[in-house]
DNA sequence: CCATAGTTTCAGTATCTACTGAAACTATAG
DNA sequence: CTATAGTTTCAGTAGATACTGAAACTATGG
C-alpha cells in the first residue's frame, strides 16, 4: 500500500491536483502571514492589523471583511476595525465591484510606499515627543544654575552635553528618515540610488 | 505678602539654593528618563531596560545597583537582571572603583554607537529570519506548479511576485542599514556623511 | 572556612493590550 | 418604510509580559 502511494507519485510527477495546488498556495500565504504578524508585534503594530495587511498583499487580490474574517479566524468587529485603521494609514485601499454593495480591500502593491507611510507614523508618535522632551529638559536647565558648587555645576554640564548628543543624533537621523521616506514615494529614492552607486 | 515673595526673587535672582539645583536637575533628568521608557517600550525594548539605560546615559556618571533600585523605585532582581542585559547587549559597561568591592555601571557615551547596537540586534532578530521565511516560501511556491487551471497558475504567479517585491526591498534596506550602522562605529558615517554632502 | 557582597531563579501577581460576541447604530436599495 | 449590508461601540475576558519579594545560589576577601 504505502509502496503504491510513493510509485503513483513517480509516474505522475507533474500530476499534482488543483487541489494539492490550492492547498500549497495556502500554506506558503499563511507561513509568510504569520510571520508578518509576529514581526510587527515587535515593532509596535499590533499582530491582528499586521496579518491581515500582510494577507492582503500576499494574495494580491481585493479581499472583503468576510474573507479576511474566514481566513485569520478574528471576530467582526475586529476585522471591521482593523481594516479600517489600514485604511486611515493608507496602506489598503476600498474597493468597489459594480452591481455589487458589498466593499473589497486591497493592499498597496509598493513596499517601499508601504514602509514610507509606516515609517513617518512611527516617527510622528515616537520620535517627534522624544525631541520635545529633550527640548524641554534643556530648557529646565538652561536657567538659574549660577551659585552652585563646583561639583553641582559639572553634573548639569555634563546632563546637558548628553541631552546635546542625544538631540543631534536623533536630529541627523531625522533627516536621513526623511529622505529615505521622501524619496521612496518616487520610486527608488536618492538614498538608494546613492548608495548602490557609491558601493 | 505676595508682593514681598516677587519682589524678593527679583532682589536674588541667582541665589538659587544647592538643594533648588539639585532638584530641578533630577526633574529634568527624571522627565528625560520616563520619556526615553516611554519610546523604548514602542519599540520591543522593555521599559525598565530603557529607564535604566537612560539613567545612566543622562546623569553620565558611574552608579551601582542599589542607585539604580533606588532612583527608578524597581527590585533588586529586576535591577540586577536587567543590568546585566543590558551589559550583554554592550551599551552599558561594568566599572570597578579600587579600593571597592561593589561594581558601578556606565552608559557608553556616543549615540550614534549605542544605535548602532541596538539596531543590529533589532535586524537580527526581526530582518533576519523574515527574510529566511520570504525564501522558504519561495521554496514552497517554486515546485509543482504544473497542470493546474489558468486562474490557479495566476494566483501562485502574482503571490510569487510579492514575495520577490517585499525580498528586494528587505534585502536593500539591509543593505542600507549595514552602512549606517557600520559606519556609526567609527563615528560619523559614510551614509551620514554622503548624505549631508548630496543635500 | 566563614561572612558578606552580589547574582540568579522562581512562584505568584499586577498590568496592559487586544479580542470576542453582542448589541446598537447607520446607510442604502427597493 | 422595511429589509439588509455594513460599522461602531463596549463590557467582559484572555493572554502576554514584566515585576516583586524571597529564597537559593555563587564568588571572594579575610
Amino acid at each position: 500500500m504505502i509502496r503504491s502511494i510513493s510509485s503513483k507519485r513517480q509516474v505522475e510527477p507533474a500530476a499534482s491536483s488543483g487541489v494539492d495546488i490550492e492547498r500549497q498556495l495556502h500554506e506558503a500565504q499563511d507561513t509568510f502571514i504569520r510571520r508578518w504578524g509576529e514581526m510587527g508585534a515587535t515593532w509596535g503594530i499590533n499582530r491582528t492589523m499586521a496579518e491581515i495587511h500582510a494577507l492582503l498583499y500576499i494574495t494580491a487580490q481585493p479581499l472583503c471583511t468576510d474573507d479576511v474574517m474566514a481566513r485569520l479566524h478574528i471576530s467582526r468587529g475586529n476585522a471591521s476595525m482593523s481594516l479600517r485603521a489600514l485604511c486611515d494609514w493608507g496602506i489598503i485601499h476600498r474597493m468597489h465591484r459594480r452591481g455589487q454593495r458589498r466593499e473589497y480591500f486591497e493592499s498597496l502593491s509598493d513596499v517601499w510606499e508601504i514602509f514610507s507611510i509606516i515609517a513617518s507614523e512611527r516617527k510622528r508618535r515616537e520620535m517627534d515627543p522624544v525631541l520635545e522632551t529633550i527640548k524641554q529638559c534643556q530648557r529646565m536647565l538652561g536657567e538659574g544654575q549660577i551659585g552652585q558648587s563646583a561639583a553641582q555645576r559639572s553634573d548639569v554640564l555634563a546632563t546637558r552635553r548628553r541631552l546635546e548628543g542625544m538631540e543631534e543624533f536623533m536630529v541627523v537621523t531625522n533627516k536621513i528618515f526623511q529622505q529615505f521616506v521622501g524619496g521612496a514615494k518616487a520610486g527608488l529614492n536618492k538614498v538608494v540610488r546613492l548608495l548602490l552607486k557609491a558601493f
